[in-house]
Parts: C-alpha cells; sequence; structure tokens
RNA sequence: GCGAGAGUGGCGGAACUGGCAGACGCGCUGGACUUAGGAUCCAGUGGGGAAACCUGUAGGGGUUCAAAUCCCCUCUCUCGCACCA
C-alpha cells in the first residue's frame, strides 16, 4: 500500500474498504439517547428495497451524509438512521412472476442494497435499521390502525374506489394520475368495494393552517398541500324539486350569482338521480362520461327545480361533469358567470342571464362567461351590491330563511388504506356474525402475514385463499369468525417509521423519552414527488401520535429538502431503439453501427437506458468521487445532469489533493505540531475558504459552491508548491483545513490523508474556525468606473476610507485621460470596492 | 385553463442586501514532460476586433450614477393541479 501511495497514484477502492471496516466496527456513528450533546435528526427518504440502488439515491444519501457528518463536527449528538419501506407490490409481482416469495425476495435485496449504501460510506446508525415487512414493524402498524378505530379515525364504509385492472387493488385518489394507475399506467376504473378509510378530514383544517408554520419547506412543497386540501367557503342551498317532496342541496362558492342559475346539474350518482323515470340508456350514456375530460354531456331529466331566492323553476340535468365525491353531487348552474356552465348551456340551447356586471372594467368576452366579481344586477333586493358583500348577505338570507347555510368545503377526502394484496400489513380486524367487525386485541398482535398463499396474480386479496388465517374466533363472543383479508397501504409504514428510528432495535419501539429526545426530525431530505402523498400522511400520523399522548410534536419535519432529479442524455438508434451508454461507443450504434442519435436530457430510468449503475461508478472511482460529483455538479434542489467527463474532474480533484499530500509527506510531517507564524497569502486563502463552505453549506446547503471554493485552496496549495518558496507550516495548515472541510463530502480520502500527516481520526475532530481578521485582504482591487463602464483597477489598502478612494480614483491616470475636458457631475463610493464617476 | 419555478459562454453551473458578469468544473486551443498519452503539469479560453475599444445574462421597454439582480410587456421551457362548482 506504501508504494502505490508514493508513486503518487491514488486508488480509492483500498482505502474506502479500509475506513468503512473501521467505521463498522468501531460503531462511529451509533447515537445515543443519553448523549449530553444537544441533538441533530438528519433523516434521508427511506428506500424500496427494488434490488440495486440508482443514481437517485446516490445522490439523495450523499447529501444527508453530508449533513449529518457536517452537523457532527459541529458538535450535535447526530441521529442519522436508514431502513427499508420494504412492504409493496413489486415484491408480490416478483413472486407471480419467478416463484420467489416476497419475504425472501425482500430480503435478498436489502442485504445486496445494505451492502451498496455501506459501500458509499454513509454514516448511519444501523442499530435502528428499520424495515416495515417484518412483524415486529407491521404489528405497530396494526396498534395504531385500532387505536384508531377505537377513536373512530379508522371507519369501514362501502364505496367506489379507483380500481386498477391490472394491479387488481385499490388505489387512493392520489395514486390516480389523469386516470391512470400511478404504478402501471392503466386506465383506472371505478368499483364499488366495502373498504377501511383513516379520517384524515378530521385534521384538515389543521393541516392546513400549520402548513404556515413550516418555515424550513420549500413554498412549492406547502403550496401543492394546500391545493390538495383545497378549502373552500362557500354555501349551500336548497332547490326544492318542484311536484315532488324531494331536495337538492347545491354547494356554489358564488352565492351573488344565486339570481343566474338557469338549471340545475346533479352527478349521475346522486341520490335524487334514482327518483326519476328516465331513459337507462340515456342515463348509462352520461354515466359512462363521467369524471372524462372531452365534452360536457347533460340529461334532462324533465323534471324542475326551484330557485330559493326567486321562486324561479329551472330544469334539472344530470350532467358528467359534476362530481359526486365534491361538495353535495349537485350544483346550480349560472351560463353567464361559470364557463362550465356557459358551455353546457350553449350545447343545450339554455338561457343565460347576467347577473353581475364589472363595475369599471372589461366585460367578458363574446363566447365567455365572465367570471370575476362585479356589481349585482337584477338581482331582487341584493341588486346593485359588490360580489363580496353580496355573497355575505345573501348567505345571511339563506340561513335565517332556513333555505341554507355558510360552509366550508374541502378537496381532500378521507384515506382509503383497503387494499387486495398480500404483501402489506394485514388489517387487524375480526368479522363475527354476531359481534360485527372487532379489532384484534392488543395483546394478540402482530396478525402475522401467513406463508400457506399461492401467487396466481389472479384477483381479489390473496390472503382469503389461506384457511388457517380467514378461520379465525370473535374476540368478543368466542364464536367462529373471519379475519379482514385486506392488507394495509403502503403508505401506512412510511407515515411513522422516522418516529420508530428513535429507538433502537431493542427497545420498545414508542419509547417517549427516546421520541421525545429526537423528534422532529431537523432536516428531511428526499424526493419531491413526495410532495402530497408520504409527506402529508406523515403529518397526519403525527397528530394521531400526539393524540395518543405519545409525543407533543405535531409537526414531524421541521426542514425539508426536497433534490432535484438525477437526468442523462437519451442515446437512440434509428434501428434498435434507446440504447444503454455502453452500447453507444465511438457515437455509432453497437448492435448495428448506425449513427446514434442525441436525445435530449431525461430523468434516468430504466425505460430510456439513460442509466449509469451505481456499482461500476464506485469500481472505477470510488464512492468518494461518486458523491463529491453527485454534491457538486449542481445545487442540491435543482436537477442534476449527469456527466462521465464531470465524474472525472471530480476525481481528479482528489488525486490531485492525494498527490499534493503523498508527494511532500515528509516535509509536510516534519513541521507537524507548528502553526503558521504570519498571515500569508495561502494562509489568508484558507480562512476565507473555511468561511465560505462554512456559510455556503449554512446557506441552504449549497454544496456545490462550498466544493469549488475547496477547489481554488487547493489549487492555490499546489501553486504554493509548484513556486518552489513554500512554507511548509503554511501549506501544512492549509491542507489540514482542506482535509476538515472535506471530510463530510470525501470522508475516506480525508480520513486517509488526515491519519497520513500523523493526526489519528478526522471523525472526532471539529469543524474548523476561521479568523475573520486573518481572512481579511490587505488590499483590495478598487474598480474605476466613468459613466458606469470599468475604465481602469487600481490596488489599494483595504479599509481606505470613502474620501480617499475617491481622491485616488480622480488622481489615476486613466481617469484623467478619459475625464479629460469634461466635467464631473458626481462621484459615487462603494466602499472598498468601487468608484464611479460621473461626467457630462 | 389555474398555480409555481426557471431562462447566464460550446456544456454543468457561479455572482451575498443592485456595484468588475462568467467563480469552480468539463470541453476546447497552445506548450512542457514523454516510446506513447485518453496520464500529469504550465498558459489561454463569452462574442467581435491587429489594437484602442465595442458588445454581451431569452426578447422588448422602464427605474437608477450603476441592473443577470428591481418594475412592466412578450416568448420559451420545466413542474404541480386540472370540469373542485
Amino acid at each position: 500500500m506504501e508504494v502505490i501511495k508514493l508513486a503518487g497514484k491514488y486508488v480509492a477502492e483500498e482505502t474506502e474498504l479500509k475506513w468503512q471496516g473501521r467505521w463498522a466496527g468501531q460503531g462511529s456513528f451509533k447515537c445515543l439517547a443519553d448523549d449530553p450533546r444537544p441533538k441533530f435528526y438528519c433523516l434521508e427518504m427511506f428506500p424500496y428495497p427494488s434490488g440495486r440502488i440508482h443514481m437517485g439515491h446516490v445522490r439523495n444519501y450523499a447529501i444527508g451524509d453530508v449533513i449529518a457528518r457536517y452537523k457532527r463536527m459541529r458538535g450535535f449528538s447526530v441521529l442519522h438512521p436508514m431502513g427499508w419501506d420494504s412492504f409493496g407490490l413489486p415484491a408480490e409481482n416478483a413472486a407471480i412472476k419467478q416463484g420467489a416469495h416476497p419475504a425472501q425476495w425482500t430480503s435478498e435485496n436489502i442485504a445486496y442494497m445494505r451492502k451498496q449504501l455501506a459501500r458509499l460510506g454513509l454514516s448511519y446508525d444501523w442499530s435502528r435499521e428499520v424495515t416495515t415487512c417484518l412483524p415486529e414493524y407491521y404489528r405497530w402498524n396494526q396498534w395504531f390502525f385500532i387505536k384508531m378505530f377505537e377513536r373512530g379515525v379508522a371507519y369501514r364504509k362501502s364505496s367506489f374506489v379507483n380500481w386498477c385492472p391490472s394491479c387488481l387493488t385499490v388505489l387512493a385518489n392520489e395514486q390516480v394520475i389523469d386516470g391512470m394507475c400511478w404504478r402501471c399506467d392503466s386506465q383506472v376504473v371505478q368499483k364499488e368495494l366495502e373498504q377501511w378509510f383513516l379520517r384524515i378530514t378530521q385534521y384538515q383544517d389543521e393541516l392546513l393552517k400549520d402548513l404556515e408554520t413550516l418555515k424550513g419547506w420549500p413554498e412549492n412543497v406547502t403550496l401543492m398541500q394546500k391545493n390538495w386540501i383545497g378549502r373552500s367557503e362557500g354555501v349551500e342551498a336548497r332547490f326544492r324539486v318542484d311536484g315532488t317532496g324531494d331536495e337538492i342541496v347545491i354547494f356554489t362558492t358564488r352565492a351573488d350569482t344565486l339570481f343566474g342559475a338557469e338549471f340545475v346539474c346533479i352527478a349521475p350518482g346522486h341520490h335524487v338521480a334514482e327518483t326519476f323515470q328516465m331513459d337507462a340508456g340515456a342515463l348509462n350514456q352520461v354515466k359512462e362520461r363521467y369524471g372524462k375530460l372531452d365534452e360536457k354531456h347533460g340529461l334532462f331529466t324533465g323534471r324542475y327545480a326551484v330557485n330559493p331566492v326567486n321562486g324561479k323553476k329551472i330544469p334539472i340535468y344530470i350532467a358528467n361533469f359534476v362530481l359526486m365525491e365534491y361538495g353535495t353531487g349537485a350544483i346550480m348552474s349560472v351560463p353567464a358567470h361559470d364557463q362550465r356552465d356557459y358551455e353546457f348551456a350553449a350545447k343545450y340551447g339554455l338561457p343565460v342571464k347576467t347577473v353581475v356586471v364589472s363595475a369599471d372594467g372589461p366585460a367578458a368576452p363574446e363566447g365567455k362567461a365572465f367570471e370575476e366579481d362585479g356589481m349585482l344586477v337584477d338581482s331582487g333586493e341584493f341588486t346593485g351590491l359588490k360580489s363580496a358583500d353580496a355573497r355575505n348577505k345573501i348567505a345571511a338570507w339563506l340561513q335565517q330563511k332556513g333555505l341554507g347555510r355558510k360552509v366550508v368545503n374541502y378537496r381532500l377526502r378521507d384515506w382509503g388504506i383497503s387494499r387486495q394484496r398480500y404483501w402489506g400489513t394485514p388489517i387487524p380486524v375480526i368479522y363475527c356474525p354476531g359481534c360485527g367487525a372487532v379489532a384484534v386485541p392488543e395483546d394478540q398482535l402482530p396478525v402475522r402475514l401467513p406463508t400457506d398463499v399461492k401467487f396466481t396474480g389472479k384477483g381479489g386479496s390473496p390472503l382469503a385463499e389461506s384457511p388457517s388465517f380467514v378461520n379465525t374466533s370473535c374476540p368478543k363472543c368466542g364464536g367462529p369468525a373471519r379475519r379482514e383479508t385486506d392488507t394495509m397501504d403502503t403508505f401506512m409504514d412510511s407515515s411513522w417509521y422516522y418516529v420508530r428510528y428513535c429507538s433502537t432495535k431493542d427497545e420498545y419501539a414508542l419509547d417517549k423519552n427516546n421520541i421525545k429526545r429526537f423528534m422532529p426530525v431537523d432536516q428531511y431530505v428526499g424526493g419531491v414527488e413526495h410532495a402530497v402523498l408520504h409527506l402529508l400522511y406523515s403529518r397526519f400520523f403525527m397528530r394521531i401520535i400526539r393524540d395518543l399522548g405519545i409525543s407533543d410534536v405535531s409537526e414531524p419535519f421541521s426542514s425539508l429538502l426536497t433534490q432535484g432529479m438525477v437526468c442523462m442524455e437519451t442515446l437512440k438508434c434509428p434501428e434498435h431503439g434507446w440504447l444503454y451508454p455502453s452500447e453507444a461507443k465511438g457515437g455509432v450504434c453497437a448492435h448495428c453501427g448506425k449513427p446514434v442519435e442525441k436525445g435530449r436530457t431525461e430523468k434516468m430510468s430504466k425505460s430510456k437506458r439513460n442509466i449509469v449503475d451505481p456499482d461500476h461508478l464506485i469500481s472505477n472511482y470510488g464512492a468518494d468521487t461518486a458523491r463529491l460529483f453527485s454534491l457538486f455538479a449542481a445545487p442540491p434542489e435543482k436537477d442534476l445532469e449527469w456527466s462521465e467527463k464531470g465524474v472525472d474532474g471530480s476525481y481528479r480533484f482528489i488525486q490531485r489533493l492525494w498527490n499534493l499530500v503523498f508527494s511532500n509527506i515528509e516535509k509536510l510531517n516534519s513541521v507537524k505540531g507548528f502553526s503558521p507564524e504570519a498571515i500569508t497569502p495561502v494562509v489568508r486563502k484558507t480562512h476565507q475558504t473555511i468561511m465560505r463552505v462554512t456559510r455556503d453549506i449554512e446557506r441552504d446547503y449549497h454544496f456545490n459552491t462550498a466544493i469549488a471554493a475547496m477547489m481554488e485552496l487547493v489549487n492555490a496549495i499546489q501553486a504554493e508548491f509548484a513556486s518552489g518558496k513554500e512554507d511548509l507550516k503554511d501549506v501544512r495548515f492549509a491542507l489540514e483545513k482542506t482535509l476538515l472541510l472535506l471530510s463530510p463530502f470525501c470522508p475516506h480520502a480525508a480520513s486517509e490523508l488526515w491519519e497520513a500527516l500523523g493526526n489519528g481520526d478526522i471523525q472526532t475532530q471539529k469543524w474548523p474556525e476561521y479568523d475573520a481578521e486573518a481572512a481579511k485582504e490587505e488590499e483590495i482591487e478598487l474598480v474605476i468606473q466613468i459613466n458606469g463602464k470599468v475604465r481602469s483597477k487600481i490596488m489599494v489598502a483595504a479599509g481606505t476610507p470613502d474620501e480617499k478612494l475617491k481622491e485616488l480614483a480622480l488622481a489615476d491616470s486613466k481617469t484623467a485621460e478619459a475625464t479629460a475636458g469634461k466635467g464631473i457631475k458626481n462621484v459615487f463610493v462603494v466602499r472598498g470596492r468601487l468608484v464611479n464617476i460621473v461626467v457630462k
């Protein structure tokens, strides 16, 4: 090893394995709850164990690891755990395809990926590892479910659900994207099933309001949650159905347009629709187009509704664009002031009555509804009021007459958690013919997944196929009973795992003291794709945990960093389609020799084949390079474009530093223990670099500029050596500080070089301090502008007063040249930087 | 359609509260050392020009002594929501 080093060749693997072995052996990253130092909880979103990590993981975990290591050096007791979000469909699909049991498939994947993470040198406390598919974890999912069931937060109802005919399961609304399954892109259909729901809507106001307290979250994420919750204030108004005793309750946010209602539209599933005698075929047509975006379809019911404000009889339509799930499933249609109603009225030849006019601004363009607020006309006693005022007065009027009331509506719906799948947490409920749905008693938890299940992939819940699982006795009356055979949405698992990490594997899962010690998470790092799903469910769960008296915390994640995607150029062969980079060497297709077309840069994905395998990357360059490049190529929140050449650059930087140390190792070690005697340029640069790196990390983790600063310093050190006039004490000082700064980014190389300088373990070192005085330049370059254009630059002593700067600038020969014959109108001085002379 | 964000060299990206545009890296050009170089080191590198100098941060206008940064308009791209009444 020594020989290799002296030959000036940086060999990453050897060094990295050495340090990884040492850290593991010493338990370097164990976090103890009774540590007297202040805590810092640094968390990255745990992965689904799909088999191998991808570059997105590398980036995510590199970011988190730098933060964890930096905070350790800053004197925090850092909790930095890792685990596995290990329930879910792929394991089951693999079982159907390959016959391996999901448990086996999953644990093999975990074993492999754990090694991959270790190979990256990530500083995790593995004694807290969480694996959600293990009974010791998922029993707590069941426990939470029971607690929610007892409190009425978990409940059962029959409802139309989003059904993916390919995955053969129910999807949450959040998992339906443009009418397609989020996982397999199949068209989602509606199916009626008995389902378990969690009453997240009970917390909707709080979840909305507390978004304001999340100062450490990116605004776009809180905004997405806000829109998702979708609070809107309006009124419900009751429209009597003429000739029957029925009523249709509509919801509107525009009570000011009530006098302009020309018809009423109800959703195809609305209960009043069933009372009407209608052509079944025509009704079915509307139903088929329900929720489809293309065109509006309606069916006149032959009935009329009575507008409560003016007694006007208006036709009732069943319309495909009215959603059953939102509001009351019925609307009043005001074609003059709502674009959708306008289009509907145009299609079916219905009247358009204007009741709001613009006070001063422009009227609506021809063929469009006027949707702005304005002043009321033709609205009885409310005529002449402004919209906002009218909304209040009309609402009050309705309320007083018992014809309506003010309401607040939410877009958010309760969370359906039932899944007709095997590889998830069994829902701990027993159905007894006498007692109904009964929760499994706590002391009988966990309800384990049975192992005698066949994976056919055909319909229904696999658990129903296991008689030993299904048949049981009622916990209440002891009579024969059946178990619930659905399993839970896997988002349950990830909604509270961060709480589980607060205790080690051996400790009680919900230890209050541990949770108090570590919660909330100080820094959470993950992909923006979880902006609503996982992050909203977690916020909901934390409140459940709070209300169960386990914690005082409401918000689980104080600060959130959403890292950008890892992208790469796509390559395409006209004949063979997408190509891996290795199939396109030399710009031609490896299969047919045709020139390769370069496509646009897109998120790395297997289907587009624009991927880099972390294993290859690490075996070619090492973990330090992989980490360094993922942090250097872009700031964390932005997308990162992967570039092989860029990786070379990062590798070369480490190598340069490495060579700098080892080719001067004896000289450097001859001054061990000495400090610089004066503030020489390289010493000053060192202080400046510490300042910059610290600032860049503290300011939203701008690692890319922090790394750039370190590169500058290394370049400066190199120049010192190259000059042949280096002061050994100074360069040793500079190198040591560089290694300390670099150690969170490239921990292995930094450790090795630190040790080579005779310094022991860098892990135990503090983050370096800088001396602001020493960082100050003695001389500054004063920029002299004439009329805003740079005309000259002169060196002046730092701290020169403004008056003197002005004098110097005016005395400058180039200034004289440029101002010759022109009168000086004004002179502006920017302290210590610039003088701008304004001439005629 | 609504909402959010972004547009800077050949490329990824810098530029703190308006004050030298292009840090750092890649690429490229020239040179050194070499049997060799896709290694390493040195120098150069926004565009135009021999030079002084001119010009330049998507496009157009404005504020200012001074604008990538602030204001208005236009264009393009990315993301989120999308018949939510």
